[in-house]
DNA sequence: CTTAACCGGAGTTTGTAACTCCACTTAATT
DNA sequence: AATTAAGTGGAGTTACAAACTCCGGTTAAG
């Protein structure tokens, strides 16, 4: 794969193509931590370079948001068609919404892209459009098999999704895992019927919690 | 009530006090439904005022935003309260969290007060802490009678709020009730066991939702 | 009629983030 | 090793937004 950002196909020099590279990687975890707002300045001194260079790669903050997130949210919509394969179709749903939000809950920026942020693009709303229908099969097949409750839409299930990766993106610092929590309850929510809930206990919970649920509204607004 | 808000016990000119209850009741509906990063130059728009006016009576933002969600605040401190004199435990449960609620969507600065924004001041923070005991009592009851599952915290409540009421703001401009549906999905996750899912059909999804999804994420960032 | 309180809103201050510019450095080619 | 186009850092520019001030003109109250 020979990079480059210009409009004729010459190489990068060496030392421009390595700093992409740390460009891309740094970007990657800032993003990840504070979101789309990062500031491209925050992206440079993560990646050890002038903001000036990062601007020479790429030509503005959503080309490299353009770049970084391509894959992320196709990779989204590949897991809904695999897990269309699964044989159980509460579990193909169950696998699906863990995969996703695993992603989404570590990956502030890939969160902010799937529930439609200023910066994602055409290409990536493209992307997204992928994922609606390959959900909905998810879930008539799950309804059709008696697990799911019926009266449930597609969009129940971007809603709860948002609902869960928000959380997940605020309480990441703190408690990773968190987010299991409550999906698990939700999911006790989303199911037909059951004589009992879900084994929650050995999901995090109250210790960690109420001390950092204090820091968690902090962090909420500026960041970092 | 005579209002002042100099030192000294003078009574405010009458033109003044008729402006200062402008811009509070201007205020009301600004902050509800821009959030508490409305402008004062918004707030004083709407009042019909000129900013200055605004902060002759109201030293700074913060002195506004307090006098104004004083009691919002300690009313939700109240219903958990009575709600626990109701004879059942989980009807009382439901019917706090359903209040609460109601007030936390329909008003986007009381929202962010609980969850703990910048501007809430020692004050505020002090009727907060007066909420956690109260509700905990509620889940308390609710454990002992069988309703509610056993492995819940107290702080299960506060996040499971935090997502709803976030998720009813968002919606509150094109579908109020919306959180509504999302309410009863997770006390079907909360409950210990039952053979059936709440009803859910006279609730508001599908239809409104599909239009609104984008709207909703793009009204998400920059307001109005 | 006097005057202290009040009013409006243009203007000031402060802060932030996207993006540019250019003197200097360096990889690649001859 | 000389040449040079490509690349680099980061101070500086531009744009904008929001909190808050200032003051010439207005008005309620005694």
């Amino acid at each position: 794969m020979t990079t480059q950002t210009d409009y004729f196909d010459r190489p990068l020099r060496a030392d421009a193509e390595r700093n992409r590279a740390k460009i891309l990687d740094a970007a990657a975890i800032v993003f990840a931590d504070l979101g789309l707002e990062a500031t491209l300045d925050q992206v440079a001194a993560a990646a050890g370079v002038g903001v000036g260079t990062v601007y020479r790669r790429f030509p503005d903050k959503d080309a490299l948001i353009g770049a970084l997130f391509e894959n992320g949210v196709d990779e989204i919509a590949n897991l809904a068609s695999s897990a269309d394969t699964m044989e159980n179709s509460w579990d193909a749903l169950v696998w699906f919404l863990e995969q996703a939000l695993s992603r989404q809950c570590v990956n502030r920026g890939l969160r902010e892209i799937v529930a439609g942020s200023p910066y994602a693009e055409a290409r990536l709303d493209q992307a997204k459009c992928r994922i609606a229908p390959a959900v909905e099969l998810l879930i008539e097949r799950a309804q059709r098999d008696g697990y799911l409750r019926d009266d449930l839409v597609t969009t129940d299930f971007m809603i709860l999704e948002m609902m869960i990766s928000l959380l997940g993106n605020k309480t990441s610092h703190v408690a990773p895992d968190l987010w299991r929590r409550y999906l698990t309850i939700i999911l006790d929510g989303l199911v037909v019927s059951r004589s009992a809930p879900s084994v929650l206990r050995q999901l995090p919970a109250d210790s960690i919690m109420s001390d950092a649920l204090g820091s968690v509204h902090r962090h909420a607004r500026r960041h970092n």
